[in-house]
DNA sequence: CTGGATCGATACTGTTTTGTATCGTTTCGA
DNA sequence: TCGAAACGATACAAAACAGTATCGATCCAG
């Protein structure tokens, strides 16, 4: 039985690495240099570089949606200003130096096959995300929150892509904004669109 | 003088192995048993297989602009309409069963490296994609040009983020449906958002 | 403190990678 | 129609790739 410590250590470098220069330019041998565990250790862990793939996804998609369910809850109790602090997490994950895009799109664009256990793994986390969201709009009891769930997601994810690109610079704030007018039209009758 | 034909003719199939199966796991001997051009007309052409990707990349992105601009042009003559036709484009794209994802930020997350010529060529899409909607939000007369600009952008990008994950199920007409309130709360006065 | 299990280091295999060299065949403008 | 230039096919080189085998060092529970 292997050691726990050294895989999650082993996870963690490995997906810096990934991040940084993408997942089939990440050879093992590179890893091995850069994160000094042996080539054994690995396989002994993951069989295959491509399981150390997915349990890297798997780590990063609990650990991210457990810090963006922490942030939201203690952000604010009202359920519409907690769709609102989604775009707190997200600033600090898109204005962070070890941002680069988001590694499920890269694994999804990378193992592209939807039938490749990394590209289910990519689409699950995106899968419990929207989930989630859906339920803070069922909380705040927004008309439709299937739909503004679907646009809040999409501004979180437009935003990734645009950080990625473009730069982060005021990126977060214009999401949020517009995320803002979306559910305060949401808020009053469906047809009338009011602010503030 | 290689001959401009089988270049473009390369350029379109190696796209389509790049958007299929990701750019680093599509390697020059499958690009040439799948097109059926050889290596050595490969390397006449582009000297290096990231000259390949900067060249398929520079010829999308004329062409994906192109298309945009005329399915913009044809689509209405009202400004802020518009604004709006853009998401009849990119649902033409989404809905295509070809559509794996953007091709610029999978090339951009594979070449993370900003001062690599493939990174370079995917931002520069980016960049004139965005400056292309900042210029209709200006015909339409809108408050902030530039906010409105990014918005579309974003809700652009996340409805392609989505749909490559997720699928295409009505993404573009809840985008769409965003962008229509955005629009509209940026036409009347800046700090009342009416509908209709 | 001791013994079994994990770890690190090295070497190795076989495949795949990008890119080059050579040469016969085809294309196409003059 | 003819000749130069581009093309296709094959073979080749050197490096990087994923994954395996072996063995001494190290860790840690009992």
């Amino acid at each position: 039985m292997p050691r726990p410590a050294k895989r999650d250590e082993l996870i963690d470098l490995a997906m810096q690495l990934f991040n940084r220069h993408g997942y089939r330019a990440t050879g093992v041998d590179r890893i091995m240099e850069e994160t000094g565990i042996a080539k054994t250790t690995l396989y002994r862990h993951f069989g295959s570089k491509e399981e150390l793939i997915v349990a890297a996804l798997a780590k990063v998609d609990e650990d991210a949606r457990d810090e963006l369910r922490t942030f939201v809850e203690q952000a604010s109790s009202d359920p519409r200003e907690r769709l609102l602090a989604t775009f707190g997490q997200l600033a600090l994950w898109l204005e962070d130096c070890e941002f680069n895009g988001c590694p499920f799109i890269a694994a999804a664009a990378e193992y592209g096959d939807r039938t490749d256990p990394v590209f289910q793994q990519a689409r699950l986390h995106k899968r419990l995300t929207l989930a989630y969201f859906e339920e803070l709009a069922r909380a705040a009891k927004l008309a439709d929150p299937k739909t503004i769930a679907k646009q809040i997601m999409m501004l979180h994810e437009g935003a990734i892509a645009y950080a990625q690109v473009l730069g982060c610079q005021g990126v977060v704030d214009t999401a949020r904004h517009a995320a803002q007018r979306l559910i305060d039209a949401a808020t009053a009758s469906p047809t009338d669109g009011r602010t503030r």
